[in-house]
RNA sequence: GCCCCCAUCGUCUAGGCAGGCCCAGGACACCGGUCUUUCAAGCCGGCGACGCGGGUUCGAAUCCCGCUGGGGGCACCA
């Protein structure tokens, strides 16, 4: 049997995004499953839409987020170019091909002519289907057209089709079309570039692709292709059509449900793996009673008629939880990939400098570690530990409740012990803290939570004793100083 | 308007192809409790679903039909 060959075609207009990540993981999956092979090609035929910023960064992503191509731009490949604008001539000679045989034939209606045509079918409620003006033009008439200067482009001829197409699809069974819903419909454009239901049919096949594995927007497009496989007289791939990944309502992901690109998750700290890991919890679940799996187990596991057919919605929530998990088993096995997460985050957020010296990566390092059993993203680190690296906030409610009259004694006298403390460490600290409390016949809580406040302007955050030792005596005896004050004043 | 797809807790899903082991299991979220200097994590417990109607069958979440609901597509975009 012929190896597996799989491909994804992002076309370079935007980010990649959540589901093209996806299916371009099921693809990557399917293909090292059987050991195969799995193709990368950037469908940028749209030129007023494609930019080579935004291949960069689809790359970028693809890379970051551990799916590798074995075949596809910046890596070559047996097949190439990978690049659909860089082959123009592939395509010149099969339209050409196509269109001596009869099979193709040259369209002049306008764009205009034809958006005039779907809107006289849709006010008489018909489906939209091309006229067929320019089906059966003789030579003379197709010259005079020339002469006009109108420029033609290629359409398919279909309409001659009897018997229904019939799609076996790996995750939807056998989908039938009848021929009279479809038309001809154009395979090149006036301006001699590809469309892209010829140049994916052309690329698959002469790339090998055995496993088409694409979105279920896509279904109505394969049996307009699999007339192409036939005229061109090419056997069609196997196809697979993923369902669609929805907001909480219901529709299609964008932009307008929140982070759609995989760059803001990159952004907001999320790990690739939880990523991953969270994707093979879409329309599919390994085993029964499993959340949890390495890249290995899913490799392993992958089966393409196990791939559900419902539609499922995205779960930011969960996906949270999952990167929480990550990050926790992330501590003990390689802190400094933690670290560099949240730098990257403070750094976005202005509480950082882009250039980190030894001894403030040394600083965030005992901040990381201090709080980072907390931490669901990279970006929690904003709100459990910014008072390290700035003043601090007070927070109203927490301020009001805790830095009250009664408290303003206390938080004077931890200032006053804390100051003569030494070594600055959490043992002594502590003790410190209730032997000031002991003294005045207080309840250690009777000064915890006002600290916690004075030193971080929140009631949450990590242990007490730990983040006084990391933040240092001069700062904390300030804190507590200044919060004592406002205190004193409730 | 036409074509196609889909349908188990709020959400992600197991189970459906080989009907009884499912008065439906797990996870997220939520709500209690526990631990605790706070939060988080952990642990214990709770809430919560087979869209509806017909069939087939001794028996249906599972098979069939209809309905309803949701989604996708109908470009010289991909």
């Amino acid at each position: 049997m012929d190896s597996v060959r799989t491909r994804f075609a992002p076309s370079p207009t935007g980010y990649l995004h959540i589901g093209g990540a996806w299916t371009a993981f099921f693809n990557w999956l399917h293909s090292r499953h059987y050991g195969g092979r799995f193709v990368l090609r950037v469908e940028d035929t749209d030129r007023s839409r494609s930019t080579e910023q935004y291949e960069a960064a689809i790359l970028e992503d693809f890379r970051w987020l551990g799916i590798l191509w074995d075949e596809g731009p910046e890596v070559g490949g047996p097949y190439g170019p990978y690049r659909q604008t860089e082959r123009s001539e592939l395509y010149a000679r099969y339209a050409g091909e196509l269109e001596e045989r009869g099979a193709a034939y040259p369209c002049f209606c306008s764009p205009e002519e034809l958006e005039e045509e779907r809107r006289r079918a849709s006010a008489e409620r018909r489906p939209h289907r091309y006229s067929g003006r320019c089906r059966s033009l003789s030579p003379p008439e197709r010259e005079r057209m020339e002469a006009e200067g109108r420029r033609a482009s290629l359409r398919l001829r279909v309409t001659d089709l009897a018997e229904p197409i019939v799609v076996s699809d790996l995750v939807r069974g056998s989908v039938v079309f009848e021929p009279e819903h479809l038309d001809d419909y154009i395979i090149v454009r006036s301006d001699g570039t590809p469309l892209y239901n010829f140049a994916n049919v052309v690329d698959d096949h002469l790339m090998g692709i055995t496993h088409v594995i694409r979105a279920s927007e896509h279904l109505p497009n394969t049996p307009k292709q699999f007339v192409m496989y036939r005229a061109l007289g090419w056997t069609p791939p196997a196809v697979a059509h993923l369902p669609m990944i929805l907001g909480a309502d219901r529709k299609k992901l964008s932009k307008r449900h929140g982070d759609t690109a995989v760059r803001e998750y990159r952004v907001q700290g999320f790990l690739p793996e939880a990523i991953l890991n969270f994707f093979a919890l879409m329309a599919w679940h390994p085993e029964a009673e499993k959340e949890i799996y390495s890249l290995d187990e899913l490799v392993a596991a992958f089966a393409l008629e196990e791939v559900g057919r419902a539609s499922p919605v995205f779960d930011f929530e969960k996906l949270t939880w999952l990167n929480g998990v990550y990050m926790r088993r992330l501590i003990g096995a390689d802190i400094d990939r933690v670290v560099g997460i949240c730098a990257g985050v403070l750094q976005r957020e202005g509480l950082l400098p882009g250039d980190v010296d030894a001894e403030q990566r040394a600083y965030l390092k005992r901040v990381v570690t201090i709080v980072a059993e907390r931490l669901r993203t990279g970006r929690d680190i904003v709100a459990y530990g910014d008072f390290f690296f700035r003043d601090v906030v007070f927070e109203e409610a927490a301020a009001a409740k805790h830095l009250t009259r009664q408290s303003a004694p206390l938080l004077e006298a931890y200032a006053g012990a804390l100051s003569a403390l030494d070594p600055f460490e959490r043992v002594g600290i502590e003790a410190a803290l209730r032997g000031v409390c002991a003294r005045s016949g207080a309840e250690a809580r009777a000064l915890i939570h006002p600290a916690r406040v004075a030193l971080t302007g929140r009631t949450i955050g990590p242990g007490l004793f730990e983040l006084c030792e990391v933040l240092g005596r001069e700062r904390s005896v300030d804190r507590l100083r200044r919060a004592a004050l406002i205190a004193s004043r409730a």
